[in-house]
DNA sequence: GGCTTTCTTGAGCGATCGCTCAAGTATATA
DNA sequence: TATATACTTGAGCGATCGCTCAAGAAAGCC
């Protein structure tokens, strides 16, 4: 007696709603938008996800886990401290994605005043990245990359701070975001 | 036959204003949060402002024409590369601010996406700031404190990217702000 | 004191917000 | 085919949004 399944892909919907709150915020997007972007009525909506608030943690872990895993990925294939130096130029240049700027960032800028549980979700995300950075460039010390004398987890946050101030400037039109990447990077080799 | 001035300080709602939309961003402040903190009833609101948006312009152009003012003073008072080193460790350190994240860069993140004319109020005041940057490393350079090879006009751009991330930053509880402030003055140690 | 002019007050507009729920529809089991 | 079990639909809830406006209160001029 279990009927009907659901007509829609659970995940891709997740991705579509990460990223229009990527793009538009927590406020800015309305439930009449995702309604209509994720084409369901409110009732399915509801049903699916439960609240609003409760898809954008989904959205949020979603996007948290690609970006671990796209960064894991490329430390697989360059090496740690290559793929310290090449992820400024890509997160800025992947042309698909919906925003430069980083979600998590974006979602504890706006929420973080309020004391909304997103912004924590998000700056506990934030943490994640952060501690991959610090693996990376812990790892790139052991293998003689970058000298002796640095704190691996002090670089982690210098480097993740670069890299939010260079997606958030990626999105503007006044600004040499490639030039910024390039520059990122380029300090690595003086460490 | 002039009679009645208003009650209210213009100039100190608009400055309230602005720390309060500085926080809480746009969407973050509604005009019962604005009527509260302005003890301003909704006639009086919008005979003083004209509308939320009017009011939030002004509020972008007090913020950046001070942080403007501030930093040519500080230029003055210690010359250009001087100052741009005391900028980092200055604007995540003033305990008295209501936020530690730029308000352009937050208005410029929530708005964008939507064309807002807020946002682009916000990236040409964020212009107008480069420009000082570009003015300060130029005036650095002209005085010899750092080398010649460098284009001040990209110094300012990474610079400038570089603060926005470390304010960000300055935001999140785990992140030790100072280092990073620290860091990006002595990075100018070696141009 | 009258008169004019501005400011203050607050009820409340239409629109939109996130969300609920009862009715209708489709599907797998019996 | 009949029944049980989801899923889909959409009207519409109460709350809040930015904002309007008519009435009342206060201050400068005669």
């Amino acid at each position: 007696m279990m009927p009907r399944k659901p007509e829609y892909d659970r995940d891709d919907l997740i991705a579509r709603a990460r990223d229009m709150f990527w793009r538009q915020g927590w406020a800015g997007t309305s439930l009449k938008d995702l309604e209509r972007e994720l084409k369901l009525k409110p009732g399915s909506f509801y049903a699916a996800f439960g609240s609003k608030d409760a898809l954008y943690a989904l959205a949020l872990e979603r996007y948290t886990q690609e970006g671990v895993a796209r960064l894991k990925a490329l430390a697989e294939e360059l090496g740690p401290k290559a793929a310290l130096q090449a992820q400024p130029r890509l997160v800025i240049e992947t042309g698909a994605l919906p925003a430069k700027a980083c979600m998590l960032a974006k979602t504890y800028a706006e929420l973080q005043a309020r004391d909304h549980d997103l912004a924590e979700k998000a700056a506990a995300h934030m943490a994640e990245m952060k501690a991959c950075f610090t693996d990376l460039f812990r790892r790139a010390q052991a293998a003689g990359e970058i000298g002796p004398g640095h704190d691996p987890a002090r670089l982690a946050s210098r480097y993740q701070s670069d890299l939010l101030g260079l997606r958030l400037s990626a999105e503007r039109s006044d600004v040499d975001a490639t030039a910024i990447a390039a520059d990122i990077a380029s300090d690595l080799d003086r460490l």
